[in-house]
DNA sequence: TCCCTTATTGCATAAATATGCAAAACAACA
DNA sequence: TGTTGTTTTGCATATTTATGCAATAAGGGA
């Protein structure tokens, strides 16, 4: 139990200088002597001061906190979230740390104005929007943030003529290298699982990318073999029944997500298949988990951490009146064990 | 673009009343006349106003924010992170929202002192701890927490004498009766996988529960089949093969968590062991990828939406200067493919 | 000694809101 | 009409910090 909290003016007291002085030597201002400098810290260390959040930023005029809007596609209701936003997530804090920011998070999709909500009202200085519901509604909403002026940066699709700036993986050809390589092992009649209408224009590329595979190797995209899927384990394991209702044959799946993916294995599995011998399968993310299915699930690695760190980086630059491009970043393939590229005991 | 901001004076001046009448309506306090309120909500609608969070905490002297200390088990390095503390997560971002409070978050275990970061600064009314590095320093920080007055509440271990509130999952009886299922399915040489050291004391009460269900089935416990772990595929899969080289019989394994159990699988799997019929598997949390594994995890349902829920309900009646009870949650066994009660087809 | 420059400090204020207290408005009642 | 009570409003101020500007001190050159 403490008594009240020290003000800047205690210290300032304790120190025999005025509030400014102390207010500029705890930002270590070159303005105020370095002796007096030190004692003042010192002081402030003493007396267990901090200086108060709400008072800085209000006359400041910054918060230095990033809002962290995670608009989970609508599917998913209740529970699970993708833990591909999740090791984003992680990065994401790191990277706000590190700079001295605060980052909030929410996971609403409700809010109607999401710039009046955070930036008007003086919360954070600048949102990351992770994922969005439904990509036309998303973009609307873009549209109107960029004219009201708010500042803010999007992972995911990078669009022409979408709003504001974004980062995002090269999915097309991404996932053109990771079809080009299940083909490489043989593959001729390859699924892919992901919804691929205008809603979702990530996995649309990826399934671009995989059809300029097949087209270069010869083989006619059959739509038949497409089936939609929004990312879950759940619409990946439904997907594949669906797919295996059809009775055409196939010998690899390439899902648009390695939740999708690890649903379809599942089904796989289930129906007696044996992964990789009688279908290959692949993934896209390489969430933590791929490499803990069995058999271990070849994906193509999304480099999290230098998200992360690039979405924070360039929100600052926004926020600082700089104008910095929407960038996309390069993949890696993954090669385990479910395309059969390497051989599997059992 | 727009111009400045408005402020309650502007909502003022054009609804012709005083700032305190347009501070009072747009808290829809009873004090001022419905007619009023009314109007004066109108015009902040229509000039699209909000309260500015900085000036509105900073005269309260709340911030209605809470902040999550995520408080990561030190081996995990700087990737992933437990996916049952983020199902957690989930649940209180969205147990605080409906409540009008933001959240803050945090994965830092570097800083040496939260109050002061968190409270004395006015960033937070309160914290929730999520995970702690080494108990017994864990423990030394709260106690330091409830000296200085603190409001912060805990999910983890519910130990006797341990400072301030927490709520926690009932690990022991939880474990009890995951055992006693095993057993109940025959198996009579069940390894344990976890740290059961004063470190970790969630593992350990596991452990006891788990010690508890042999003995009374007249098993004698051999401390032989048990391998430190702590929560990660990783471990869990290392913790399996130095169980393997120790060349003792064994038909189950107790992960002490899921992503043990995981890990375990795996293991197993590479070492030509099959599942559940060689080895059954059980783990604990049923994490969202436990339905997914093959065959899929049984294991034991923590009620991660009733913790955040509590969670945040009972540090805001703490922040109240009420003083709730520690508690522990019950949860529930869930029987899937591993452990051998159901049929797997293979 | 006086003036000018540079380094350091303090004064005063603004940032936007919430709220105790007093005042006004209004109705009711004698 | 005066008194009392209730409802509604406004005044004044406090919350804590950051910063433009003025003031002071110190140092150097003529």
């Amino acid at each position: 139990m403490k008594d009240d909290k020290p003000t800047s003016f205690d210290i300032a007291f304790r120190a025999g200088v005025s509030q400014s002085t102390v207010s500029r030597a705890l930002r270590n201002s070159p303005l105020v002597n370095l002796e007096t400098r030190l004692k003042v810290q010192q002081i402030a260390r003493e007396l267990n001061y901090k200086v108060d959040k709400n008072a800085s930023s209000l006359r400041s005029q910054q918060t230095k906190t990033i809002a962290l809007l995670l608009c989970e596609d609508h599917g998913t209701g209740n529970s699970l979230i993708n833990p591909f936003f999740l090791s984003m997530l992680g990065s994401i804090t790191r990277a706000t740390a590190s700079r001295g920011f605060d980052l909030l998070i929410s996971f609403q999709q409700f809010s109607e104005d999401w710039h009046a909500d955070y930036e008007d009202a003086n919360r954070a200085d600048g949102i990351i929007f992770l994922g969005y519901g439904d990509y036309e509604t998303f973009v609307k909403k873009l549209t109107y943030l960029t004219e009201v002026g708010a500042h803010f940066i999007t992972w995911g699709p990078v669009l022409e003529g979408q709003p504001g700036v974004s980062i995002g993986c090269d999915n097309f050809n991404s996932a053109y290298s990771a079809a080009q390589h299940l083909l490489s092992l043989g593959r001729k009649n390859i699924a892919f699982l992901g919804d691929v209408s205008e809603h979702s224009p990530e996995f649309s590329d990826r399934y671009r990318g995989f059809c300029k595979a097949l087209q270069e190797a010869g083989i006619a995209v059959n739509p038949q073999l497409q089936v939609a899927a929004e990312t879950s384990e759940e619409e990946g394991y439904k997907a594949t029944l669906s797919l295996l209702q059809r009775r055409l044959p196939f010998d690899a799946i390439f899902g648009a997500s390695d939740l999708i993916a690890i649903g379809a294995m599942k089904a796989l599995e289930e129906a007696g298949m044996h992964i990789p011998q009688d279908v290959a399968v692949m993934g896209f993310d390489d969430i933590p988990m791929a490499s803990y299915t069995y058999p271990p699930l070849s994906t193509v690695q999304q480099d999290t951490l230098l998200a992360g760190e690039l979405l924070v980086e360039n929100l600052l630059l926004l926020v600082e009146g700089e104008r910095p491009e929407s960038m996309l970043l390069p993949a890696k393939l993954i090669v385990r064990g479910s395309c059969g590229a390497k051989p599997v005991k059992k």
